[in-house]
DNA sequence: TGTTTATTTAGCCATATTGCTAACCAGATT
DNA sequence: AATCTGGTTAGCAATATGGCTAAATAAACA
């Protein structure tokens, strides 16, 4: 649970929602230090919501649990929305 | 986000998901002191996720946005099953 | 009015989190 | 073998979090 409790993360996740993404792209997109980013990717691994592949030298990141999904979108629509409309889309 | 990431939080939503409870029954079950339980509301109340309303001495709490409730069932669908199971699940 | 009950606020301390830099590791390339 | 590239690990400082106790607040009651 926690493991989402970071907006980093949260953004890691979305991302990864759209596809698999290396640390080198992910540490681009966010504007922090690859030392940063790789310790929050590790937080994701060892919560189980990340699985990791390494592919020469770049290591690929992609979202291991589908669940993360319906819940993305459910914050989404919270966030857009005012509570009442987010909840009609759930 | 930041406001489910606490097992006493997540508890007290969960809680709150079968029917309204005031601070004192909230800490009882959950065996810490009552500032500490008050805090934990006022963090959850930030966030919009849940309501006070005052009937007498007591003030009662109630969940303000449904949506967690889907995501709740999620969560735990994901904690009690492999994640394979659960993704089939969500 | 003074007291009791239910709750919040304030202040303190211990621990956890997050960012950084520096150092290390492992494939690929020369 | 030496080096480059992409990542991780280690160690540090700053800040945030979470628990506690003590003090403040507010409604109900004697």
């Amino acid at each position: 649970m926690k493991a989402l409790a970071h907006p980093t993360r949260m953004f890691i996740v979305d991302e990864l929602s759209r596809g698999e993404r290396c640390v080198c792209e992910l540490t681009e997109m966010i504007g922090v230090e690859m030392p940063t980013v790789s310790r929050h990717l590790s937080i994701l691994k060892k919560a189980g919501l990340v699985r990791d592949d390494k592919r020469g030298l770049k290591i690929f990141y992609q979202l291991r649990v589908p669940c993360c999904l319906s819940f993305l979108k459910c914050v989404e629509s919270v966030l857009q929305a005012d509570e009442a409309e987010a909840c009609r889309a759930a």
